[in-house]
DNA sequence: ACCTGAACACCGTTCAAGT
DNA sequence: ACCTGAACACCGTTCAAGT
């Protein structure tokens, strides 16, 4: 996997490449590896909230200062993690090109549920493609041009497709609020089962089916409460449609 | 429209209900709505990084702690932006389904255009649900109901629905790194420009028509560079896609 | 009722100083 | 080379005090 990162000039700069260690088992102080896995136990054992440069040091046991010799600043870390999240999702390459892609948009679901709270960086920043990985990149082009996509059409369905790939789990996995969890809970739990079946009758009769379990009517997030059979039916319409448009 | 607003159970607490001022054309003074008011012309205006409390309380020439008595929370002004940005997308009944969403789809685009630094927000907090518009989930419900969803199908295809909207726009309107846009601009640009032809073939031959208009290959977000065509695409392919599972 | 003003517990990041 | 430590310019929010 080629992956391009933009890192020196774009998340800002380090001051030095700190030296590579020797091989010996000296006492291993501070690398940039231990920074991003350090970074990812943080935000997966806490949340998004927590996720603080100051609170990596806590975790890393050294002055906040300490983490800048290693990395350039916090985007980079996140950079990092999400190349790291998102490594090794494009699949084998496969005939069926509407195969391969739903197994590319569930590769992709599954490694953001092993990190659930990294999701929200990577749909809403754009420096979340500080790394741009090409052959995830050329994989999508080549399959969609087998299927027949070219030119204009190319660029269009390119897009369709990574809004599919990102746009489901991105909102499946969006942050809780930390503090009022409980109390947001109760609320909408209210809400759901207080619907006025005149206003809203078709709401009213399927609310029981549709608490924490739809968009908007949740309380909970994907980590929690995943959205398996929307995520599969989103999907499955979307190559679905994408094969209606060849056929057209 | 009816929304239901959990502000006050979770978003925060106000400390009293400030009273209503007598219609006589007196010093305003500080009211909720000039606050909502206030906090969307600062996003409009500069971006989400520079959208705080202090920053609010600056443009309105008060102290930041006068905020809190109109308002209870950050949440809270957020929760308001939102339902104020998203207020009245849902189109009018239609008797085809299918351009009843796509019209709805990108309804939610246009408002989102107008203060495209609200998108983040939405597809990334689960606060965003905080005030509920159940008159748009009853009549997305009573749509799909016509179209011939039903039982568990319901609940499924919902939820793709709401991907739908939120998904692409959400990604389009990213945020884009204040302090370093121009280096990084000018980075991306020369990860473009340079594709190795026999690495990654397809990429190459379509570089200049990727550039800046194709996720994750952008440097600039739907405020300067909108992604129509695949936003069409897409919502398109959804749409039929959907109509294909309704035949099966 | 509504605002000021001080204060608390946080941020990311820079830079000089140590070793 | 790599870390400490102080410092800067920020945050959201609470609470007492003013008017």
């Amino acid at each position: 996997m080629e992956v391009v990162s933009l890192s020196h000039s774009v998340v800002g700069r380090q001051r030095r490449t700190p030296k590579k260690r020797k091989g010996n088992s000296e006492t291993p102080g501070l690398t940039k590896e231990a920074v991003i896995e350090a970074a990812l136990k943080l935000i997966d054992t806490t949340d998004l909230e927590s996720f603080s440069m100051r609170n990596l040091a806590k975790e890393l046991g050294v002055y906040p200062t300490a983490i800048y010799w290693h990395v350039p600043s916090r985007n980079a870390v996140i950079t990092e993690m999400i190349s790291r999240v998102l490594g090794g999702i494009v699949p084998e390459e496969q005939d069926d090109w509407k195969e391969w892609l739903k197994q590319l948009f569930r590769n992709y679901r599954q490694a953001i549920r092993v990190h659930p709270n990294v999701a929200p960086l990577i749909g809403v920043q754009l420096v979340s493609n500080a790394s741009v990985d090409l052959d995830m990149i050329e994989s999508i082009l080549r399959t969609l041009s087998k299927a027949g996509f070219a030119d204009d059409d190319l660029l269009a369905v390119f897009n369709a497709v990574i809004a599919t790939m990102v746009g489901f789990t991105t909102q499946e996995f969006s942050m809780v609020p930390k503090e009022e969890a409980d109390d947001w809970a109760a609320a909408m739990q209210n809400v759901v089962a207080s619907v006025d079946d005149t206003r809203h009758p078709i709401l009213a009769r399927n609310a029981g089916n549709f608490a924490n379990k739809a968009f908007i009517l949740r309380w909970q997030n994907g980590a929690f409460s995943p959205l398996d059979s929307g995520f599969e039916t989103f999907i499955q319409a979307v190559v679905d449609g994408l094969e209606v448009r060849l056929s057209q």
